[in-house]
DNA sequence: GCCGTTTTCGGCCCGACTGTTTTCAGTCG
């Protein structure tokens, strides 16, 4: 069993972290530092150690000789007696605890010395009895917000983030596919309608169901081969038809196999929503058939149920993509052949906002525009930090100035090689908390693209945080509003702000609202989408790239944005370039 | 612990906010 990425990066961070706490200078960033690096690895570390050897291991950027060694251990052995040691000396879940916001290595190092917190049960424990208050260093306000913050981290627990688990989860599709008498293989639930977090995986085979004794034989070596799998570590049911396993990441996964013919109709019961589901059964009911996940049925005989058009149509209503099935209105619009045409998940011909190592990306500017165009875009804006934010080195007038040279040179190399690809000049410029800007006027106007967002002041008012937004949105340089509600999800609220007022501010100044397509963000959320595409508000997909492969994650705001019913003509990067571009030119 | 088109040793990591403070530590982006 090897190890992975996700594993190796997690080991770093929280040796990052151990260390923090002792109060060890720099050290904690290098292995952050490496950590992330890790993580955002195209190619698994081990089989960079099988390929060259410690020497390529080190060749990793932010992993020198002293990581590189840990790494080996761990890959050699599967556990490294440095990380050990210091777990030994601090046990506690840091995963679990550094969760809570506004609790750091610190922080709870101090908890766990005085009051002997060792994960989140035993933080409850003594903020609940008013032992943390008496701590030195805490008082009553921190204990309510820890109190605060282990009720949000409860909310959010057990659930993952679908665009972190997703890979996992196509991995293990992909594997039952390959299997042999496998038809097909995929995960429906809250996975196939694309939500942002998800409580487990629901995957359903279909087998050939030729020679019955065959079919029973595959079905059996399907689960066999499925609770038996690497990354499982607790297997909750091993049947003939279903099982049911937790992986190692702590998600639940269950596999059932079908006949061919009631595939559709399992499809659409495990799909969901249970409400769409229930709302779909009162249809059928009316019509005096039966649907239950073997069919669609008029008495005993089955009317549909092979693929989930067939329903539909059977229903008298237009096929419904998964994204939409969570009754805000799609089951009337698909009986009156009124549902949009959603955006494609290949649709999308630019990314508005990327960061390179400008500021706090991983990648230059010509690798981030290569990977672009490897995924098929044909522009990117760049849009690193401005100077407000000066933990990722934000640019000032100057040095975006700077940026537009090395912009400006690979745009000709390209034109110059007849490729058809772009680098627009951009910026993800802070909001001040008067609404006012971080870079001058005359530098925005210069600029291709201008997004602009809210990374400090995150307390004010309702009031005074969407007027500092609208002031901000009012500005005719500006052209976007970046992750508007500024959410992170399972770690962060939004801010305060009235979405609908903004919406409608984005309205009469012509600015375009983000979908940020990043895993934790999905920002603007799917209800403030409907929003802008009933208002005629547009809106553009960004990834939010920090590395090259970061690209991945659009697929996730394309779904955010079929979640919100968005069509294409609402997604202005989903525009060729110069439509894009004359579009922001107008406003 | 990492890194070098200023450097192989001496730099990295800046500013705001919060809650606890009476001059500052911890956290976050």
């Amino acid at each position: 069993m090897s190890i992975t990425n996700q594993e190796i990066a997690r080991i770093l961070y929280e040796i990052g972290e151990y260390l923090d706490m002792q109060g060890v200078a720099f050290k904690p960033r290098a292995y952050e530092k490496a950590a992330e690096t890790i993580e955002s690895l195209q190619e698994e570390t081990t089989d960079i150690y099988k390929r060259g050897g410690l020497k390529a291991v080190e060749d990793i950027p932010g992993v020198g000789v002293s990581i590189a060694e840990k790494i080996e251990e761990l890959i050699k052995t599967g556990r490294l007696k440095y990380y050990d040691g210091l777990k030994k000396k601090t046990p506690v879940d840091l995963s679990e605890l550094t969760a809570v916001e506004g609790l750091g290595p610190r922080k709870i190092k101090l908890l766990y010395q005085k009051l002997g917190v060792k994960n989140l049960k035993d933080l409850e424990r003594v903020a609940k009895t008013g032992k943390i208050s008496k701590l030195e260093g805490f008082g009553v306000k921190s204990e309510e917000n820890i109190l605060k913050g282990i009720e949000f981290v409860k909310k959010s627990g057990g659930r993952f983030i679908l665009g972190f688990v997703m890979p996992e989860i196509r991995m293990i599709e992909n594997r039952l596919r390959a299997l042999r008498g496998i038809k097909r293989a995929e995960a429906a639930g809250s996975v196939r309608r694309r939500k942002e977090t998800i409580g487990d995986a629901d995957i359903l085979v279909v087998i050939e169901s030729k020679p019955p004794a065959f079919a029973k034989a595959t079905a059996g070596k399907v689960m066999d081969y499925f609770v038996s799998m690497p990354e499982v570590v607790r297997v909750f049911a091993h049947g003939e038809t279903k099982s049911a396993v937790k992986l190692k990441n702590g998600m639940d996964v269950d596999v059932r196999v079908l006949p061919e013919e009631s595939y559709g109709a399992a499809l659409n019961y495990f799909t969901g929503s249970k409400d769409h589901n229930i709302a779909l059964r009162q249809l059928a009911v009316k019509k005096r058939y039966k649907l239950s996940e073997y069919g669609l049925f008029d008495g005993k005989k089955q009317i549909a149920g092979r693929t989930e058009e067939e329903i539909y149509r059977a229903l008298g209503l237009d096929y419904i993509e998964p994204e939409m099935r969570e009754m805000t209105g799609e089951l009337e619009a698909a009986q009156k052949h009124t549902l949009p045409k959603l955006i494609g998940y290949k649709d999308l011909k630019g990314d508005l906002q990327v960061q390179t190592k400008w500021t706090d990306g991983s990648n230059s500017i010509e690798e981030m525009a290569e990977a672009a165009m490897a995924k098929g875009l044909e522009y990117v804006a760049i849009t690193d930090h401005t100077k407000r934010l000066a933990m990722t080195g934000g640019l000032d007038d100057k040095r975006i100035q700077k940026q537009w040279e090395e912009i400006d040179g690979l745009n000709d190399k390209w034109q110059m090689a007849n490729r058809k690809f772009r680098v627009l000049k951009s910026t993800e410029c802070d909001i001040l908390k008067d609404g006012s800007l971080d870079l001058s006027d005359e530098i925005l106007a210069k600029l291709d693209v201008v997004g602009v967002s809210v990374h400090s002041n995150f307390n004010l008012s309702k009031r005074e945080q969407t007027e500092r937004v609208k002031r901000a949105m009012k500005n005719p340089n500006v052209d976007i509003i970046f992750h508007p509600t500024g959410r992170l999800i399972q770690r962060r609220e939004s801010y305060e702000v009235d979405m609908g007022e903004l919406i409608k501010t984005a309205k009469e100044t012509g600015t375009v609202m983000e979908i940020d397509a990043f895993p934790d963000r999905l920002d603007l959320k799917d209800q403030h989408i409907r929003m802008c595409v009933d208002l005629g508000v547009k809106m553009t997909i960004d990834s939010d790239a920090h590395a090259v492969n970061h690209f991945d994650v659009l697929e996730f705001g394309v779904a955010q944005a079929r979640r919100g019913w968005a069509k294409r003509e609402d997604i202005i990067n989903a525009w060729p370039l110069e439509k894009m571009l004359g579009f922001l030119k107008k406003w």
